[in-house]
DNA sequence: TTTCACTTTAGAATCATTATAAACTATTAC
DNA sequence: GTAATAGTTTATAATGATTCTAAAGTGAAA
């Protein structure tokens, strides 16, 4: 991904371009596979993998705005740390709790057959599956 | 449920019978519909509900425990705090974020005819259906 | 009924996350 | 370019959920 692309996903989404932003963005869009993240493992690569120095808040912050720009997913796991998934298309997931490890699968892997009609006046936004995994 | 049963649960998953235990597992699995709440939800109705008192940290205590014997299940559900449910068979869930509800879904009210096959050298533990609703 | 291992308890400690307010910086208008 | 300003970053404090601790309490076995 060319940091000119970076700067258009930035712009059109109304998030300035900032040398934090850009830095995160590329450690996060620039790759080929989709990759899942908590707030505190990308701070530890983001400092094993970078030069820049960025603050715990702006980590957050940043994440936030891909996450409320459409740009990040999170991710339902138990627990109590968020996990965020840089694939925002409909897919499901692998869990392997020995791990903590979640893998992603294509939307066209499951099929569902019969689902039950939402209760009262609610409608069906999406339908997550979720494969816990043992060794 | 009786008093007896209520005995009888606890004893067979090793846990002592304490007043608070046996208060405690009184109002979650004495109802007809499962029950879905958070250790703050679950504090405030027994506050209201039982004239116990209870520290916090013995309803965090309790819930552990009755979800290690197998009494409650944990709901995996975005956001920071635990969900449980005293529905321990396989089940799905509906989730209503406007209002953090949960709703019950019988397994045979879902039928999945597709699924992949769990990768490397790991098995499939179950698979959990969330179905996000909308207004 | 005594003893002891298991529990409960209040409060401190910890962990993840959010709020605050001052310093900084990208953008806009000139 | 330069100045003004609105949006950002930052360090730190605050919060909220959960776990830890160590002392006091209590079931159960002998």
């Amino acid at each position: 991904m060319k940091k000119t692309d970076i700067f258009k996903k930035l712009r059109s989404s109304g998030l300035r371009p900032t040398k934090q932003r850009v830095e995160i963005a590329k450690f996060l869009f620039d790759r080929e596979k989709t990759f899942h993240f908590t707030v505190e493992s990308l701070n530890k690569l983001l400092e094993k993998k970078t030069t820049s120095k960025f603050a715990l808040a702006t980590i957050y912050n940043t994440v936030h705005s891909f996450k409320n720009a459409g740009h990040l997913s999170e991710v339902e796991v138990k627990g109590n740390k968020t996990y965020f998934d840089t694939n925002v298309s409909n897919h499901h997931h692998f869990y392997d709790s020995e791990t903590s490890q979640l893998i992603d699968i294509d939307a066209k892997e499951v099929v569902i057959q019969k689902i039950p009609k939402a209760p009262n006046g609610k409608k069906i936004k999406n339908v997550e599956v979720f494969i816990n995994l043992k060794n």
